[in-house]
DNA sequence: AAAATAAATTTACTGTCTGAAGTAAATAAT
DNA sequence: ATTATTTACTTCAGACAGTAAATTTATTTT
């Protein structure tokens, strides 16, 4: 029976490569020239050799894909780095995926600012830039003026021109339909069931692919966090509001009809707390900042009304400094935070819980063992435990993970079949 | 938008064919040769010609395939039963499935009696036994005697030898890993982590695959039931406990790690009612039978204890006939299946879920929206209503959908490639 | 009977991948 | 120094799954 734990991962993991990790013999009936070229990525730098072991096919395939992938210019030998010990034989040639070629850019927009970055084919941030938004609710028209805006101040920092860049990926709060590139509701826009992808595809000429936000953040861990050596894991965001992803087999889950994993809009308690959505007792209105900051009042002087964030900051400190009420409002969120991470369990079953979002900054968490806590609400016969690992991002997250939608649908795009 | 809505299917749909009915190119890159199999076991009889136009595949390779198909004994040429209106040109050959290709068994082990089938390859019952069980926890071998007494009696009763089954399906409560055929935990058994597939496969000599009871009655609708017209939906049981399971695009989701969707165990209320898996405050302790029966104290004479069935009937007639305690039990426990319907819709977004269970039978259920009031609880941007069914079956759903599991592993089986 | 039509079959071909044989480049043993 | 051994990589015939187009077959309409 493996021990529950929770962690405080750092960001960045120092990992060659990006992307996830896929295991040996992942039963994706993906083509062989798509396996090989994540499987180049992910680990950095490998052999032809090492990769027909890893994936389990012959030599001769890998040749002639390398071949080919090569040949298009998206990988290359390279002077193996760390080749210290001799052994007998050949040595083997390193693979490596080139670099530049091709970029795509990630954007996230959200109440307060956008953030958006552009990067290389192995994710690497070649220029990044934030905007302060402005109106909260706004019409269409405004926010594809702004995402252009960000688009075109991205390019002139990048020294690049849009036709370079292969694909877009966009996440925005709210209700989104990933297949049809439609936002069916959100914050951000006044009015409803918007075709976003196509609009901003038609307006650039690149393809451009969105998801909530939700999504994005599971999605930067996947490719660049500690998802990318767990092929199923679940990630529960706590911020403004709260939400979750979910990874199976190396594949984002969307469930059945591309929205779903409402986990903060699921009822807790029949009847209770008021949520922004207007309905009673979701775990939402229990546990996101905004619930937490209706208790503030009781703690704080509140009569300066400042931003979420800063309320959040004063509140965090008085707990940190000893207030009983203070810590009485951290408590009791993170009693809610436990039955979250209790019922993904019992729905989910993931092997790894990742607590993502700003919100883990303020509360003392690391203190409590999340992953025991939540253990204690299971079935005590769910006899694989589950780890819980708490996980700071900086601001760039969101654009990143957006940036690993477009990476993905770049590398579909460049390593399909009979090109 | 959709209308949400409730209806009472009933046992039996009188459809042609058993097996989900998969739509029109279904991107898994399963082999030809099973979808063919599969798309005329759906539909019951069809031409080479439609085969090729459903499915999106060249005439030439169903030509092929029904070759093969044909020479392997599974699939037949058949005097098309509705041919009336004569068309131009040669007319179409339909194709059907060999009843009596291949035989298969299911099993469902449960408290009070043990059930089992014997179908052929289209899902007729050729044969039925019902064995009453005794104690509630016993050792593995007693078990595996109780499941060869079974087989024996079936075997017996159909006319046939064991070497002429093809593969045999087993259900049973508890947490059961399908993927490695062994139960962690069940109410029938006094040991745990027991490896039941792999016994009963030795003792039989034939391939044994095992699943919990929620997973077979979500297989039962998928093959045999109104989930054959649906590739997403859910399936809430309600009976002695609160189960649910998951189909995606036609097939079982079985969540990250093989367990999981213990919607049961999910909690409602943060110390709430005691659960008899000891936690408080699960979704189960206010809605399962049992939990019903603990409050029917106050609504009927209960020093004479009769059985959990006698006991749920004779509250079903006193909240018929008027009583007010009675009546506020069922008024409760259905509160809390509509929070648990709204919660499937906000986590899962099936695009139907299905209310299956003996429960439904007392309550008086088909009364009330649950579809509208389980909307009520959402986010009413979750713009396609989720539509809710009442399906209650006979007793030998289990046991169907246990045949069911068998069924699909044969077919994989007798259709796998390169035979 | 001829024309039209649709179903089924045959045939030639394509793309993907494997497995076996062969080549290349290094170290270890003599 | 030469040969053997080991490992990496390449080449190539062929298996296999599938398609597309031409052909054959069976039927109705004119």
């Amino acid at each position: 029976m493996s021990e529950s734990k929770s962690t405080l991962y750092d960001v960045g993991d120092g990992m060659a490569g990006c992307g996830p990790i896929f295991p040996e013999g992942g039963f994706e009936k993906n083509s062989l020239r798509k396996q090989v070229f994540e499987h180049v990525r992910g680990n950095g730098s490998v052999a032809r050799s090492d990769i027909a072991r890893a994936l389990s096919i012959s030599a001769g395939s890998v040749t002639g894909i390398a071949a080919e992938l090569i040949a298009a210019g998206l990988i290359q030998e390279i002077e193996d780095p760390d080749r210290e010990i001799t052994v007998r034989g050949r040595p083997p040639v390193a693979l490596a995926i080139v670099p530049d070629s091709f970029h795509v850019i990630g954007i996230h927009l959200a109440n307060e600012r956008h953030s958006a970055i552009l990067t290389d084919s192995i994710g690497t941030v070649l220029a990044e830039t934030t905007h302060s938004a402005c109106a909260p609710k706004r019409p269409v028209s405004d926010l594809i003026d702004e995402i252009i805006l960000l688009v075109t101040d991205l390019l002139k920092i990048a020294g690049m021109a849009l036709n370079q860049i292969s694909a877009i990926g966009i996440g925005i709060a709210g209700l989104v339909d990933h297949t049809t590139g439609t936002v069916a509701w959100s914050p951000l826009l006044s009015e409803a069931n918007v075709k976003l992808a196509g609009t901003i595809e038609a307006r650039t000429g690149t393809p451009v692919f969105i998801d909530n936000d939700a999504n994005i953040v599971t999605l930067a861990e996947l490719w660049f966090g500690c998802g990318r050596t767990n092929s199923n894991f679940a990630v529960m965001t706590v911020e403004h509001g709260v939400g979750m992803g979910l990874v199976l087999n190396n594949r984002l889950f969307r469930g059945a009809r591309g929205m779903g994993l409402e986990l903060g809009h699921t009822t807790v308690q029949i009847g209770g707390a008021l949520c922004r959505c207007g309905q009673r007792g979701c775990l939402e209105a229990y546990l996101a900042d905004y619930a937490l900051i209706k208790e503030a009042a009781s703690a704080l002087d509140l009569t300066a009304i400042g931003t979420e964030k800063n309320t959040m900051e004063r509140l965090s400190a008085a707990s940190k400094s000893g207030d009983p009420a203070a810590q009485a409002i951290f408590k009791n969120a993170a009693k809610y935070l436990i039955l979250g991470l209790a019922n993904i369990v019992q729905l989910f079953d993931p092997g790894l819980i990742i607590v993502s979002g700003g919100h883990i900054r303020y509360d003392n968490l690391d203190n409590i063992d999340l992953g025991a806590e939540a253990h204690k609400l299971t079935l005590n016969s769910n006899i694989n435990a589950c780890e819980v690992a708490l996980h700071a991002w900086d601001g760039l997250v969101w654009a990143r993970g957006a940036s690993a939608l477009a990476l993905s649908a770049a590398t579909d795009y460049f390593t399909r079949e009979s090109r």
